[in-house]
DNA sequence: CTGTTAGCGCTTTCAT
DNA sequence: ATGAAAGCGCTAACAG
């Protein structure tokens, strides 16, 4: 809760809300007994500062969890931004997909969490790539306020909107089962990723609530993109027992199971084309060219309690309320 | 080229790349004749000034094209920058579609362009909402460079990245009409917006070019969102005389579009369906319940393009190069 | 109502 | 190799 700051630790006294000041080049100063000259030259590089000096301000640095204030940067003459204004009209329309985004990069988000940082930003709103909790302990984040939306990171205490995946994953998993499915197959992201985890764990409550083992053969897992599903459902399909159901854990998932659907359906004229349930909904889910259930929520809803959640720990009116998760509710859709 | 400041404007010497200082609240007040808090008073408001000097004021600030910056002003104590960071894995993947945008709304458009300005950005792309030039011109862009990407807007001097919207339609209507086909109907969004009128100049140019009328009765306009395209066609099948063929300007369109034909198809088991044309490509667009002609491009590549030629401004190798207006190619699909 | 002073966090310049 | 001073653009706080 409190900042991680040394002894006797600057600018941490009450300041309304409680959020502490933000830690300065001369904080560190005088933290690491050196001159907030010396801190800026260690913070550009260390050229012309002792390495012995460097270090110690460096683990002082480190410590305190300082990010460099980037708008006062940019104030110096002469200095440049790095910033590039990007205005699309409509982030909703598929069409700008492809325009330049680097897709579950662990690196990139630590990288952009600290830019956020740097200038100034007075909350995150934040999908998580991975698994990595440290980048978002509270005390690196200098006090923001984080809400993990849509995955949690274990071990990160803090506020989170997530959809009920277990549930979600259980119920659909509990109808093929009704269905006289046994042979059930699951397509999955990442493990690093919660909501592989909590879907995979619906999958197999609904299995084992009937006494079923999960087979194993039929578990697959790290599909990050289209193609792999369609690769992956290809080969289940090729198996000599092959699955009569099969669960896709996220959309980008569903779409490469359709296409390889679709083709057995177009060779076979619709007949062996296994039961398909598709977590999260996708355009043209309505017109699939196979039968598909999906579970689908309200994305907006999702950004709108994250947003909500938020703007209670920015106005103060959630100050002395520990983290909280929210799961928002699924419903599955007959297609 | 030179920036539309008054005589003897401040700060407008040669500064390297030819990009002039900044205007700044100090700037604004020598050429008022007024001290910088006065400014910075009227800036906030107003309060507490001469209604006669405050318009004074604000008509300097209005000619000069002044934007107040944010960063020096999120320097002050106390002081909110306004932001939040979000972070998502990847626009590309259209779940994170309805999290929070607003579509298509010019108001929001002059905002966010001031605001990234006052927050010091150096280079601007944007796909523009509308066709007002005013708030793209240079002198009021404080000579950050500017890249449109996708549609253009008449009377900017930028440079600009489209696709071949003319030849795209121009091909695929020619492709209709060698099909036989001669009752084509012309579905396009907002007239404000180039790409429509560009599209539909190619609709008219491959009509005209065989000797034939465009029928007015079969172009419809201005629409926004996937429903009022998936009625319109509706209306369009219930004509005494319906079209045989329908153009579809983009993809939100083409979405409507296909709702509205596959329940054509469903209920004629496929007979009477008109043949489709569609701009811009989409997930699915491979499995269409009906058959489809997809007018498809790179949308990496347009990203690529407009960012090289951003930093060729930037970095200032395209200094004496005029504005330059690129356009990429396109490709026919048929599915 | 208007202006002056001072200082936000940082770094360039100029001593030391 | 280190530090002191100064100022980037802006605006509270305090004169006047």
């Amino acid at each position: 809760m409190a900042p991680a700051a040394g002894s006797g630790s600057p600018g941490t006294g009450p300041t309304g809300t409680g959020r502490g000041a933000a830690v300065t080049v001369k904080d560190i100063a005088r933290v690491a007994g050196v001159s907030p000259m010396t801190v800026s030259r260690v913070l550009s590089g260390g050229k012309n500062v002792r390495p012995a000096l460097r270090e110690h301000v460096e683990r002082v640095v480190a410590e305190v969890g300082y990010h460099r204030n980037e708008n006062a940067r940019s104030l110096r003459p002469g200095h440049r931004s790095g910033l590039v204004g990007v205005m699309i009209t409509n982030i909703a329309n598929p069409y700008y997909a492809g325009v330049g985004t680097t897709n579950e990069d662990g690196d990139l988000e630590r990288q952009l969490l600290s830019d956020f940082l740097g200038r100034q930003v007075e909350g995150l709103v934040v999908v998580p790539v991975g698994s990595d909790a440290d980048r978002f302990l509270p005390e690196r984040l200098a006090g923001v306020p984080l809400v993990l939306a849509s995955r949690t990171v274990e071990g990160v205490p803090s506020d989170a909107v997530l959809i009920d995946d277990v549930r979600g994953a259980h119920d659909a998993v509990s109808q093929m089962l009704d269905e006289g499915h046994r042979r059930i197959a699951f397509l999955g992201n990442a493990v690093t990723v919660s909501t592989g985890r909590r879907r995979l764990a619906g999958f197999r409550a609904a299995l084992e609530e009937r006494g079923l083992a999960v087979d194993d053969g039929l578990v697959v897992f790290g599909l990050q993109e289209a193609a792999a599903s369609e690769a992956a459902t290809r080969d289940l399909l090729a198996l000599d027992d092959p699955p009569t159901a099969i669960f896709a854990a996220n959309n980008r998932i569903s779409v490469g199971v359709l296409r390889a659907l679709s083709q057995l359906a177009a060779r076979s004229g619709g007949a062996g084309v296994p039961r398909l349930f598709a977590f999260d909904s996708f355009d043209f889910a309505d017109m699939a060219p196979v039968p598909l259930s999906v579970i689908d929520h309200d994305p907006v809803e999702l950004g709108r309690a994250s947003a909500r959640m938020l703007l209670a720990r920015l106005d103060g009116s959630a100050d002395d309320r520990p983290a909280q998760v929210v799961e928002l509710p699924v419903h599955i859709v007959h297609h």
